[in-house]
RNA sequence: GUGGUCGUAGCUCAAUAGGUAGAGCACUCGGUUGUGGUCCGAGCGGUUGCGGGUUCAAAUCCCGUCGAUCACCCCA
């Protein structure tokens, strides 16, 4: 191996917080794709792939101007013709954009969609947060009814415990709609007014940018007043009350664990009505506990929320929705920490070995009579020595060995060689594929 | 963006109280002619993340920087 000068250190290096996906983690975040796309097929979810860039405005628009996603958490860029871009650090509005521009309010109602893929945001990394992360994410569109929700929530949880992430506990709270999301707005405000001192720093900064997150801060002495504070669930009028309710029953009755947590918060501006999270479930649930509560510290594998009024603030429509996604790297970080290791049947079954350059040049045409039955044949072309293909053939751990030497080529016959038993037989160069496709059963 | 911890060969780690880097695994080759897993031998591989400073002397101390990690912020 050459050695590294300085300057290709730096340059072999990834860029901060961003990862290679492996060969042997692809298999796993493959695996979590595959079964939220089935299990989302299922219930009925078409797929839609975005771009990854999308004008900086649509983001800014639907996002808020405030957000820190915008304000902070953006990769942005010029293009040479002078349009600004961004990439997409979320998937709900590149979705939401597609669905108006193609028109696709003129189809059967409500639109169900699945997207997957790189997501960006320039923020400070940590285990399972990178800059470039993968996301699943499902979208119901035009749907204003609990079942949207009930059935987003369902299927993100039924995916997690299929692969084995369970169990799982969902953390779900209302933020009302545009009416009472005000009033209870301004009660809150003026009850933290009078305890403005009391707080932390960065708490006197949210009570001006986003009141509603006070709620979330872990601060002994804001956590104090936090317990006096009004909460948003008393403030909720008659029809998101219903509505609320109404996911709950969903929840009830589909056996899906969740717990009402009336400081859950979201920062985007599109959000309304139902929020939620899903953890993994990790404290056991214990007599005498009645609550269930989440670590602070844990880290959530999916989330969500209805946005009814993201159409309206891209266009001149209403159409109500809901979404929800999954944090891959977070499920397959789940998934490896529990050992849950992707067993794959994918490697070979057999191994050609080829002396000889006349056996060398059959090399392919071997390869493509098993390809032709589905067999996959690992080589080692670029070796000569018998002995050292045989290693390689080992250290894969196939089954069975194919050796074609001179002698072979020229009476058109190939030896197996059985791996576990050293066993070999020479049989004809047309039957072997039928040979070993029996032997394999 | 703020704060804590950390950074030695591809990987896992060593290096007595500062004296100018070692091991295992992996990889390559060999132990004679067309046969693997064990064993034996050899080789490859690091100006100790990078840059500067203190010192006769630094992987080891100090500063900066980059990266990882944890907490905050925020979120998937």
């Amino acid at each position: 191996m050459a050695s590294k000068t300085k300057k290709q250190a730096i340059l072999i290096q990834s860029p901060k917080g961003m990862h290679d996906i492996l060969p042997e983690d692809y298999e796993l975040y493959q695996k979590v794709y595959e079964k939220a796309e089935e299990i989302s097929e299922y219930y009925g979810f078409s797929p839609i792939q975005t771009p990854h860039l999308e004008r900086t405005e649509l983001f800014g628009a639907s996002l808020g101007e405030t957000s820190d996603i915008i304000e902070k958490q953006m990769y942005t860029l010029r293009t040479t013709g002078g349009n600004h871009l961004a990439l997409r650090p979320e998937g709900t509005v590149g979705v939401m954009r597609a669905y108006l521009e193609h028109g696709m309010h003129t189809l059967p109602q409500p639109v169900m969609l699945r997207y997957k893929g790189s997501f960006f945001r320039h923020e400070r990394p940590q285990k399972g947060r990178y800059r470039e992360f993968q996301q699943f994410g499902l979208e119901i569109i035009n749907e204003e009814k609990a079942s949207a929700e009930a059935i987003v929530i369902k299927i993100l949880t039924l995916t997690l415990e299929e692969l084995g992430a369970g169990p799982i506990i969902v953390r779900i709270n209302s933020l009302g709609d545009k009416d009472c999301k005000a009033g209870y707005r301004k009660d809150l405000l003026s009850y933290y007014r009078k305890k403005i001192n009391g707080l932390c720093k960065s708490c006197q900064k949210r009570y001006k940018t986003n009141p509603l997150r006070l709620l979330d801060c872990k601060e002994e002495g804001c956590a104090e007043i936090k317990k006096e504070a009004p909460q948003m669930i008393n403030y909720l009028c008659n029809p998101c009350k219903q509505h609320f309710k109404e996911v709950l029953e969903f929840l009830d009755s589909s056996g899906i664990p969740y717990f009402l947590d009336t400081y859950l918060v979201r920062g985007l501006d599109y959000y309304s009505r139902t929020v939620f999270e899903i953890f993994k479930d990790s404290k056991k649930k214990q007599e005498g506990e009645a609550e269930n509560e989440v670590e602070e510290t844990q880290i959530a594998l999916g989330g969500g929320g209805r946005y009814d009024y993201l159409a309206k603030m891209l266009s001149r429509k209403d159409f109500p929705a809901i979404g929800g996604g999954l944090g891959v790297d977070r499920v397959v970080q789940l998934l490896k920490e529990k050992d849950a290791k992707a067993k794959t049947n994918k490697t070979p079954k057999v191994f050609f070995v080829q002396l000889g350059s006349a056996a060398k040049h059959k090399s392919l045409d071997i390869m493509e009579k098993f390809r032709k039955t589905h067999l996959s044949v690992a080589q080692s072309m670029g070796k000569d020595s018998l002995k050292g293909q045989m290693k390689i053939a080992d250290k894969l751990n196939v089954p069975y060995a194919l050796i074609m030497g001179q002698k072979e080529v020229m009476e058109e016959s190939i030896i197996i060689h059985d791996m576990n038993s050293r066993a070999q037989e020479t049989v004809s160069v047309d039957k072997v594929v039928e040979i070993i496709k029996q032997k394999i059963k």
